[in-house]
DNA sequence: CACTATTTTCAATTTATATTGAAAGTTTTG
DNA sequence: CAAAACTTTCAATATAAATTGAAAATAGTG
């Protein structure tokens, strides 16, 4: 396989496995673009290799800046920006379960809050709702403490931990 | 607030949760509001509750009971099948972390090794692509892994760790 | 086995989401 | 400070994904 196809490969294979997690395909293939270039890219660069408009292209590397998976960096005597992937995977997943805990899993544990004391305890038919409610809300509460563990811990601290667990 | 629209307003937060990732709305609705419902209900009542089609709510049956997240048992002197949500979310969770790991995240692995095996050692730029992809390979594979401890772990020796390795 | 109830399928359609591209805005430079 | 280079915005459009609903298939009944 020539190298130019492999990174198509990779780009395609990412992009669809970004649209299964609800990221948008454009900014998982802006990601992967830029995770197999081995030099920064500007906005006309990852148009025509992604054959994408340049507001689609502008808005997803504005987006992925935010995340914090990518950096601008500029080139003396050139105004141009060019972008470029953080490249240690590791700190690229803390940084998605980082957001995606902000944005999605807080906000739903809140929701989850306010429709349990929003409940009266008078009706049978309350208290079983209020469990159920409360069981969610448990769960996703136990999957976020759980991630903060995640972020906190350093890669091998983490994963001898559970090498530990896993043979005792 | 009614009992009835605390379990609308459960209906469309969990519907809206679902598509954030990667699962449709009508999937997640049809899910919440068997986990809302007291009762075993028939494609019929989801179809009423939800205001959907019968297509639309049989399909989505269909899948929740591939997902183990939904069964079905039959009334005597009835025809109709009724459905009902498994509630323990601990074992949701788990399950649907099951399905993803094989459905989506071990295919991924898979992939990504293909391309990694396809690459040469003759140029830099193939030696530098190929430390890409192991990277991204080596954290989802971990990811991988940290689930499966979490599918093999019983809820309580598991949080148990947690704990003990956040406080010393 | 004919009839009825129920479930499943899938082409057509609708809806939600992503993308485009031209115009407006901003920054840089001579 | 005007012109050029570049970036951002957003209404219009296109595309992908979900939904419908009627027809076909299947299962249950007398």
């Amino acid at each position: 396989m020539e190298i130019q196809e492999a990174k198509r490969t990779f780009i395609s294979l990412w992009g669809n496995f970004g649209t299964q997690w609800g990221i948008n395909r454009s900014m998982a293939q802006v990601h992967a673009l830029l995770l197999s270039s081995e030099v920064a890219l500007s906005t006309e660069e990852v148009m025509d290799e992604l054959k994408i408009s340049r507001g689609n292209a502008n808005m997803n590397l504005r987006d992925l800046l935010n995340w914090n998976l990518v950096y601008k960096k500029s080139v003396p005597g050139d105004r141009k920006e060019y972008f470029f992937a953080e490249k240690d995977m590791w700190e690229v997943a803390k940084r998605i379960v980082k957001e995606r805990k902000r944005r999605e899993i807080e906000p739903l544990i809140q929701h989850l809050n306010e429709i349990r004391n929003g409940l009266g305890k008078t009706s049978d038919s309350e208290k079983e709702f209020a469990k159920t409610i409360e069981g969610i809300n448990q769960m996703v509460s136990r999957l976020n403490s759980l991630s903060d563990t995640l972020l906190k811990a350093d890669e091998h601290a983490f994963f001898g931990m559970f090498m530990k667990y896993l043979k005792k």
